[in-house]
Formats: structure tokens, sequence, C-alpha cells
DNA sequence: TTGCGTGCAAAGGTTTTGCATGGCA
DNA sequence: TGCCATGCAAAACCTTTGCACGCAA
């Protein structure tokens, strides 16, 4: 339908760039921007926004929101195939994100529709916890 | 640790009316208001924020986000038992919400943390999809 | 009478929009 | 040259905060 031309630009580059070295941790608008920052390129936060967008729209990542979160999160799915056939889990400390990738992902679905007749959708469906390294850390944190 | 007394207002009570009159829907904070400038109460946006808050402190109900809403979403949860440990459902067509009440949720569980090392937080884990109704309404509506 | 609850106005923060300019193809 | 991309400023939007007053207990 909307057939449209993508120009390549020095912003998209480099914010294609930050996506492909953070695949394993979600981020915001200002974690990309405090990267462009550091590395000194000049990037409009606007700008990161219309990009960002873009990208989930096509499908290359994430988008999501939790009630901790006062902003917008993203995350880069393309070294993973078929990112919304399946769910995701996600580290509240850390913010890194799993894949649902395996064999219990069509157990799941299953009973989902047969003992709740709810047809699940991956795209936003994500799994709130701890990854293995922050329970330790949390766990042992807390012990007096 | 921080015991505070409850005052019981008009607010409260219209506000409590709401929510045993809204248990299979989630809602935000303007349909609360709504509600009340249909039944003509007065309710400041600001106390039906505060007593929102309050609520989900308590218990009482789950405040959620998603990519789609602008806006949190609450739901009560009263009516159902041990809500933090079992993850939700939602309908992204009417808002609807199911709970994983059931054996399968402890499959879940032991899935996550032994295949994945993921420990799960039953708060904030939402899956999103379609409820049976909906499902119908709109396969139907996407026939040509 | 005490202090929690409320309304009002204003601020805070993230995200979007409009418009003129820049730059890719 | 045509049209997408960008920067800037301002707006939009939801949510929170401060303060004075009202009201339950």
């Amino acid at each position: 339908m909307s057939e449209q031309k993508n120009y390549r630009t020095k912003s998209k580059d480099a914010i294609m760039e930050y996506l492909q070295t953070h695949t394993e941790h979600s981020f915001s608008a200002y974690d990309v921007r405090e990267y462009m920052q550091e590395n000194g390129i000049q990037v409009n936060l606007t700008t990161i926004y219309r990009n960002l967008d873009k990208l989930t729209e096509n499908g290359e990542i994430m988008k999501y929101k939790t009630a901790e979160d006062e902003c917008c999160r993203y995350q880069c799915v393309k070294p993973h195939a078929h990112c919304s056939e399946h769910i995701h889990m996600q580290c509240r400390e850390c913010g890194k994100i799993l894949h649902m990738e395996c064999h219990f992902m069509e157990e799941l679905k299953k009973h989902l529709f047969e003992h709740h007749k709810f047809t699940i959708e991956c795209t936003n469906s994500v799994l709130m916890g701890l990854c293995e390294n922050c329970k330790n850390n949390v766990t042992v944190q807390h012990q007096p």
C-alpha cells in the first residue's frame, strides 16, 4: 500500500548502530540520546522518536510500557526470528529481554485457547520478573 | 509501619462502587471520571488518581500500561484471590481481564525458571490478545 | 479538635506536531 | 529536482505536587 522510500541518513545509521550493540537490553529514547552525546553525535530527540516509531512499525524493534516505567521502552528483536510468534520476558532490574523460543510456547498458546478461550497476540505480551544475575544480586543485597 | 487511618468519604464510596460494577474490565482514570459525570457525582480527577493509587498500594486493584495505551489502566482484582500469584490476560479490544487461576500457572513458573532461569513476578505480567467474543467479532468484521 | 481527604491551579515529564530547512537519490 | 529526514519550538497529554480548605472521626 504505502510503499515509502527510506533514505539513508547519518542519524539513522547512528541509531541502528546503537540498536545492534544493545540487542540484549531494552532502552528508552533518552538512552539513545545519551549514547549519541557520549559519542559526539548530534541527533535531536524528536528524530530519535521518529526513527524508533518507524522501526517499531517495521517490526525490527518492540515497544512497550510497564506501570513502573514513566517512559516507553524499546528493544531490538532483529537477531531473533519470528518475534511476533513468541512472548518475551523482561528483567525489571536490568531491562534484559529473554525470548520464549521453545516448544513450550506452543503449549502456552494451546492452553490459553483451550482453557481460557483467549487468543494470545505476542506483540506487547511481556512477562516481568528477574533474570538469573539480578535475582542473585537482589537476594544477596536483601540479606541482613 | 505506616498505619494510616482511612476516612470514608463520598468520593471514595463512589469510586468503590464503580470498581465493583466493573470487575471484568480495565479502566482509566478518565473512565472513572466519565462514569461520575454521567451519574451526577462531582469528583476531581486528582482525587480519582489519589484513590486509585491508594487502592493499588492496598492490592485491591492492578495498575499497568501497554504500548498502545497512552494512559495507565486499572482493574479491580478483589473478587479474585492471590492475584499476585498468577498472571493476567487482557483483551486488546474490550479491555477485559482474565485470570490464569489454574494448575498451568505452576507449570509456566516452573518452565520459566528451569529453562530460562527467569523468576516471574506476576504483578505487571500481562498477556495481550483477544477474548472469545472479540475474536469472533473481529474475524467477522475483517471478512470481505 | 486532629489530621486525612479534596479541589484547584500549576508544574512535571514524556511524546507528538507544525513548519521551515537540510540532504539523499 | 523531488521528496523524505531533521531540528527547533511549541503543543498535547497524562500524571503529580503544593497549598488551603473541608470534613470524618
